[in-house]
This record gives structure tokens, sequence and C-alpha cells, in this order.
DNA sequence: GTTTCATGTGAAATTATTTTCATGTGAAAG
DNA sequence: CTTTCACATGAAAATAATTTCACATGAAAC
């Protein structure tokens, strides 16, 4: 009637929560692309609105996230609003592309 | 009035949706933990149960997911069956720990 | 100061995910 | 063949994420 064989297991239980945030958002579609073309060059809002053929206002949505986590930088000129990934953590996970 | 700044922006659609496979797949704190309880040695249902302090059946609908992406390895020993993460891709990615 | 334009935001509506619960299964022990 | 043990599964219940809608904001043009 042997019991589980389990040990003592150990996590990191900081750096998986870390990590989670990031799962987290990337784990949406439109996020996903968002993160993929802000990764290596800026993009206003208007840009993404139309290379992924949604409304403005969930593409603002959605950026919130981003600002949430600190990982975009923001550049405002003229009219418009410039984002791009600044973290480097998250431009290494898209990179497994 | 100017126009907005947009070029064509292209994005790899199919490596999106696969990056987004393994993105969902993480981005549930129970699952991440499970992933990193097994990335580096096989470990069996009862053992993540005990270590994680949840319910089997819930270990179990979530080993599903893993199954389902085809990324863990089972092995039967006994009367238990063990784990282990196999996908090679997804290894890394718990790697940015 | 009023209009226009790009973008932001709160809240409701929709949709998806997670958790629980009751039950099923298969292998081995008795 | 009945019981037990580790694990699986379907469906309902609970919770969370996403999308839409109506409206707000702030800067520049007029």
């Amino acid at each position: 009637m042997d019991a589980c064989p389990a040990e003592e297991a150990e996590l990191d239980e900081a750096e998986a929560e870390e990590l989670l945030r990031l799962f987290r958002l990337l784990a949406n579609p439109t996020r996903l692309k968002i993160a993929l073309l802000i990764r290596d060059r800026e993009r206003c809002v208007c840009e993404l609105e139309r290379a992924l053929g949604i409304d403005q206002t969930l593409v603002s949505h959605h950026l919130r996230k981003f600002k949430e986590l600190d990982v975009v930088e923001e550049r405002r000129d003229w009219k418009w609003r410039y984002y791009r990934i600044k973290d480097e953590r998250l431009r290494r996970l898209l990179s497994l592309l």
C-alpha cells in the first residue's frame, strides 16, 4: 500500500510571479501581435489599429496592459503617440520565434 | 491634416499562433508552477497535488492542457503516472527564470 | 474659444477560463 | 470478482478576460 513517492518540491515563487505576468500579457492573440509589431520599432496607435484591423479603442485597452507592466516606452510626436517595447526580457521572450 | 503614418506591417501569423499556444498554456499560476516542477525531472500527479496544495482533479485538468499541446511525456510505473516536459521550446521559455 | 483629430477610459455586454463536484476507469491486491 | 488506489473526465458553477459602446481628454488649427 506504498505511499505517494513525493519529495519536497521547491519553487521560486517571486520569479514565477514575475514570469506569470509576462505570459499573461502575451497570452492573447491581439496583444501578442501588438508585441511583435512594436518589438523592433515604434508604432503609433493608428498604425496598430490598421495593421490588426481592429478598433482603436481596443488597441488602447491592450496597450494599457503593456503600460501597467511598464514594458513599453511612449513617445509623443505631433498628434501621434508611438509605442515600443523597452523591456529586454519581454523582447527575448518574443524572440523565440 | 496629415494622415496616419502607417506603413504596411508584416507578421508571421503561423509562428505567432504557435507562440500564442505556449503563452496561453503558461498564463495560469497553477500551470506555470506545474511546468516549473516538471521541467527538469518527472513527477507523478500526487506529487504535484501535494507540492501545490490543490485538488488532484484540478492537477489532472491542467495536465490535460499540456497533453493537448503535446509538450509532456508520460511514464506509467506501478500505480503512478509520471509527467515531464519534453518540448524543448517550452523548456527554453521556462528558463528565462 | 470652438472644432478637429488621435487617443484614452469606465462600465456594460460578451465570451473564455478555471474550479468544483460527482462519477468513471484500469490495474493490481486480496 | 470485489475492493482499493491513482488518476481521468464531463458538466455545472464560479470567476476572469475581452470586446463594445458612449463619452472624455488634450493639443493644435482655425
